[in-house]
DNA sequence: TTTTAACACGAAAACGTTTTCGCTAGGCAA
DNA sequence: TTGCCTAGCGAAAACGTTTTCGTGTTAAAA
């Protein structure tokens, strides 16, 4: 087992100075060709690479930068990871994942755990705990202390920092939009709780769009649902819930959910009360999710564009990061960048 | 902007020397209560947290774990990085991230990123290029360089290290066993070309199920898919091949597919041909994933218990880690640890 | 022959820690 | 008074780099 090669180690063996080990290294002038030469070979022969721990400690650059986000096993989020894994390694950075899991608690010691050096900056979306808390002093600080945070998705106005979103407003609009403009005349909505940002905008995208058609919203037709856990039983209770939405208001003809699964289960459940897709009844999600396009019959969606939300997030930042040095006039300035949405539409609308 | 504080700070501030701050926060005994408070309370006022990269310089320890796996956007991956970071977190460690997307080249690349005193072992599942240019120099260098890995999933048996898998031939034996058993006389299997080792396995654990029911395996009813890409174009040309094997053999009432994905759109295919799930045929995936339990029908599967691998690779590496330093007797012994399988019975078969 | 300039290299500082060792001052015993 | 012990603290090394600033040697110019 031979370890690592060090710089100190090959001056020794070649008796020169450790400077001139790493002058050789990086080509310089000052060396003459004859030892650049040798000190190139035997760096070759042992594959040497310098450490990146010192390099990151004498530079104050961890070319990392650390991703916080609620969940992993979350279609969306893994394509956000892909898009920020992407870009960071094109540009030569590493990516660290801490998950928050849902968790206040989990996401400050998360966040205190990578801030104390091991990156140069965040890319995160915030828990649903933090959002209902209201508490957000970890990123203030984070910020306060001259390390950038790029927020995507999940983020609040009261953050002052680059943001990486989609319309959500605008997206849910356009799905209701095309529920109705397909004749449905009485579309139900399937939605989170309020304190769930997106939640929220995607319900008033569904609120506009009735009102842009003249028509009344119907509070029995808005189904908030509750997903403090997306345990088993919760999804069983969900398709209770939904079931009864259905048998309650039978006039329903149109479905819009802010997210994928609540699609797909509201489907299951107007199959089971003898409806026919997209006859008698539409569905749209919102998603970015693989059940969509596989499911029977798939389902019309607004797509997020996870991995693009997350390439742009990682460019903002990094470019945040590479401009410090340059850049030392202060006037901070912060881009909230809305990636576009589309409608796909596939066999769950007509 | 206040940067964050070190030591030396501390000192100057304080007009002591940056040993006396050191051993103050670490509560040494040979600082004065006086003393002691003094520097603790200041640290506090500021915040004050030790740097970790000149920790881990110091000590030669990042208190880091490498993940290298083929494709995050994908459910079992997904899982596996779950229970990573769970134990990882738990046991003080983070979590660096690092994406093969299948080719030896990035996997190549990222290893050597991160072997440079980035991380202190590695993770990994190996790539399918890799695996088909049986090219295992970078797995073999950084092991000889003192650097621990392990391998879950797709493992090779050249290299020497500790593994963590899933008994992919008896899992997919238990499969077709169960359909054979629930009265299928001509079962089908869609699998990988051989070179993927999981897909190699299940498919010899497909035909010892056949074997044991003295039954005769029939090359036509052997589906090996070529998937290079996952792409759009790709999946269209699985359901064609798909559609053509269940026309050509008409007698199909069983089919095991080596993934979720698979099985999926053979149901979907077998649907179009007029087929009842599962009355007239039967079928049962490979996976762990999320499209299974909400596909009409839903799809019995092989579970794959993708977040009980991560946990027991973190555990094992993280064990590794922590004895290396006792352990110097090098009497390197390697562990290859099995995950139970398990059926979950669903609606696609009886 | 002396001065100058180029060339080739080394010493040392710095990044932020922890830790070993040594030093000083004061207290106590002889 | 002398010697010794201990409490309390500081200096310095070490981790592995990069880089600045010497410094000595040699060859060319004066």
């Amino acid at each position: 087992m031979k370890k690592k090669i060090t710089l100190k180690q090959i001056a020794r063996e070649l008796d020169v100075s450790i400077s001139t080990v790493s002058k050789a290294l990086r080509n310089s002038i000052e060396i003459s060709e004859d030892t650049r030469e040798k000190v190139q070979a035997f760096a070759k022969l042992y594959n040497y690479r310098p450490n990146n721990i010192a390099l990151s400690l004498k530079n104050r650059k961890t070319k990392t930068i650390g991703v916080i986000i609620p969940e992993i096993v979350h279609h969306f989020f893994s394509k956000v990871i892909r898009g920020i894994e992407l870009v960071a390694n094109k540009r030569g950075y590493n990516v660290i994942v801490g998950l928050s899991n849902e968790s206040f608690d989990k996401e400050v010691i998360n966040m205190q755990m990578l801030a104390n050096g091991s990156i140069d900056g965040f890319i995160l979306s915030i828990s649903k705990e933090t959002l209902q808390y209201q508490d957000y002093h970890h990123f203030i600080e984070t910020i306060s202390q001259g390390m950038p945070i790029v927020m995507f998705d999940r983020v609040v106005n009261e953050i002052n920092c680059d943001k990486v979103i989609i319309d959500d407003l605008k997206g849910s609009k356009n799905a209701v939009d095309k529920l109705l403009n397909n004749g449905c005349k009485h579309v139900a909505i399937i939605t989170t709780k309020d304190y769930v940002s997106v939640g929220r905008l995607r319900t008033q995208g569904y609120l506009q769009a009735l009102e842009e058609h003249k028509m009344i919203a119907d509070s029995h037709l808005i189904l908030k649902v509750d997903d403090e856990l997306l345990s088993e039983d919760h999804l069983d209770s969900l398709e209770v819930e939904i079931e009864e939405l259905f048998k309650k208001n039978k006039k329903i003809d149109g479905v819009f959910a802010v997210n994928e699964l609540y699609a797909i289960i509201a489907m299951k459940v107007a199959r089971k009360l003898g409806l026919k897709i997209p006859d008698d009844i539409q569905f749209i999600g919102f998603t970015d999710g693989v059940l969509s396009k596989h499911a029977t019959p798939s389902l019309t969606t607004v797509s997020q564009h996870g991995q693009e939300m997350g390439e742009k997030a990682a460019d903002l930042l990094i470019n945040k990061l590479e401009n410090e040095d340059e850049d030392e006039d202060e006037d901070e300035h912060y881009e909230t960048f809305v990636i576009e949405t589309n409608l796909i539409e596939r066999e769950s609308t007509k």
